[in-house]
DNA sequence: CGGCATGTTTCGCC
DNA sequence: AGGCGAAACATGCC
């Protein structure tokens, strides 16, 4: 479930995390760094912030990195605050969690945070080198995004998808955004207009803004559902173009995206 | 059973 | 050297 809008909604959640001290932490060692534990437990959580699509859980010793992969969730307090996974069952197996925080002051007696992912490629880290991640996708401008595209000629769809250009976006909202700027997604990089390139920025702030409002990336007008029934343009009705671009399910309108 | 899935990293080829 | 695409990772679900 997780692009930038997700970490957003957690991050937001997570906030009653803050000045609570860890008195207990779990993480399952295979996606954990050596020591993890040792260095959380007695720590005071000091913020609970955002880089991408990325959660970052501060205390006045390291700071926590969580990496949601493809189908890893979260809990604050025994709440989920996106509960079900649009591409699973919405099983929520104890064998499934990754990471399990208890604190000095838990209300409902549960683990403070949990990270449950059945898939596995999620991670934890501690202290984690962030800096390659490039400008939020939700405040976007057009000079931030022509500084990051400069020598680039790779479609632009791969290119929002690299984190080192934007940060947040993740398959759907790449799409959606793309949907909403009228760009094609196998369009070169550097064959774009500082007019599309406005568009594209402007969709990322507009468009996700929304999309963040309704609930998370599925919120589009590309919803998972028409991604798998391979239908109509829900603005002009033509069918829907379903290709691979930047490795991953691209879908687009070849009459209004060019 | 075959294929697909909101992600990131690694490898080899230009 | 650095950009780029494909493969790998790991597991559940339809």
């Amino acid at each position: 479930m997780p692009e930038g809008l997700e970490a957003e909604i957690w991050r937001r959640a997570a906030q009653p995390l803050v000045g609570r001290v860890i008195h207990q932490a779990w993480a399952d060692h295979r996606v954990a760094p050596d020591g993890f534990v040792d260095q959380l437990v007695g720590r005071r959580i000091d913020a609970v912030r955002r880089v991408g699509k990325v959660v970052l859980v501060d205390t006045d010793g390291a700071t926590l990195g969580l990496h949601l992969g493809m189908t890893g969730r979260l809990e604050v307090d025994g709440a989920a605050p996106i509960d079900r996974l649009e591409y699973s069952s919405g099983a929520d197996l104890a064998e499934w969690d990754r990471l399990r925080l208890w604190t000095d002051i838990d209300p409902k007696r549960v683990c403070a945070l949990r990270m449950n992912d059945p898939r596995r490629l999620g991670r934890l880290s501690l202290d984690a080198d962030l800096t390659a991640i490039g400008p939020d996708a939700l405040t976007l401008d057009t000079s931030q995004l022509v500084e990051r595209l400069v020598g680039r000629r790779a479609a632009i769809k791969a290119l929002l998808l690299d984190q080192s250009v934007v940060g947040g976006l993740g398959n759907l909202c790449v799409d959606e955004v793309l949907f909403w700027s009228g760009v094609a997604p196998n369009r070169a990089a550097d064959e774009l207009t500082l007019d599309d390139l406005d568009r594209i920025t402007a969709a990322c702030r507009e468009r996700l803004a929304s999309m963040l409002a309704a609930g998370g990336s599925t919120n589009g007008m590309l919803s998972p559902a028409l991604r798998a029934a391979r239908g109509v343009c829900p603005l002009d009705g033509t069918a829907l173009e379903r290709a691979t671009i930047g490795g991953r399910t691209t879908i687009w309108c070849a009459l209004h995206q060019r």
